[in-house]
DNA sequence: GACATAGTTGCAGAGTTACGCAATAATATA
DNA sequence: TATATTATTGCGTAACTCTGCAACTATGTC
């Protein structure tokens, strides 16, 4: 079923549809950390971090190892950083974009 | 600031987060189409997906061109196009992984 | 001007998501 | 076993999203 995969890549957008969550992609961009890592980093609640831990995890963009007290997260395929970096790419351009439409108007 | 392109980034992703969003990117990975020809193509009424486009169109994903009576779409970065597709991957890579286990599971 | 066609907008409801707070689970150590 | 540390879960509230329906706007034709 075609709508099938349309919900299905819909759900990996959403779950990159969240500042703090492609805050976390990011961080992991480098390699694995643990939970607490990623809540240090970030600044916001253990809670919260693992909530959106929680989610990334169900859809499959991170993976996760144990190791005594630590849970080590990581980037499950590379391909999502790859994606995330378009996206930033088309983000800039349509920034740079604006920038122009701004000094024109400037300049007229 | 960085939490703004974070924030930002995030609102690219919120548009492809949809179902009818991404079948509208893909009904026009090919070139461009009236609103009319897209929502004969995905099958859902026409306010819906004005709306959709809307909001594809807000986020700078599309973009318009008036002829006459028809409003046409397009894409405005083939960018969108490629993140679109490195998604679908992972979620393809996903899916024969699941498979690959359960497989596994009922040979044991 | 009257009418048809193409597309958009406003609104209300049902549903979903994000976040803080408190409680809980899992592991390590004394 | 008691305690500390690390991380997750459950719950309530506020904010947001999606959709259908009806009303509206813009363009072209008679």
């Amino acid at each position: 079923m075609k709508n099938e995969l349309f919900k299905l890549q819909s759900e990996i957008c959403k779950t990159m549809a969240n500042p703090k969550r492609l805050e976390i992609i990011y961080a992991l961009k480098s390699g694995e950390r643990t939970a607490g890592e990623i809540t240090e980093s970030l600044g916001v609640s253990k809670a919260n971090v693992s909530q959106h831990l929680a989610v990334l995890k169900a859809c499959g963009v991170v993976s996760t190892r144990r190791e005594g007290v630590n849970i080590h997260y990581k980037i499950s395929n590379p391909k999502i950083i790859e994606a995330c970096a378009l996206m930033r790419e088309v983000l800039i351009e349509q920034l740079e974009e604006r920038e122009k439409l701004i000094k024109t108007l400037k300049t007229v």
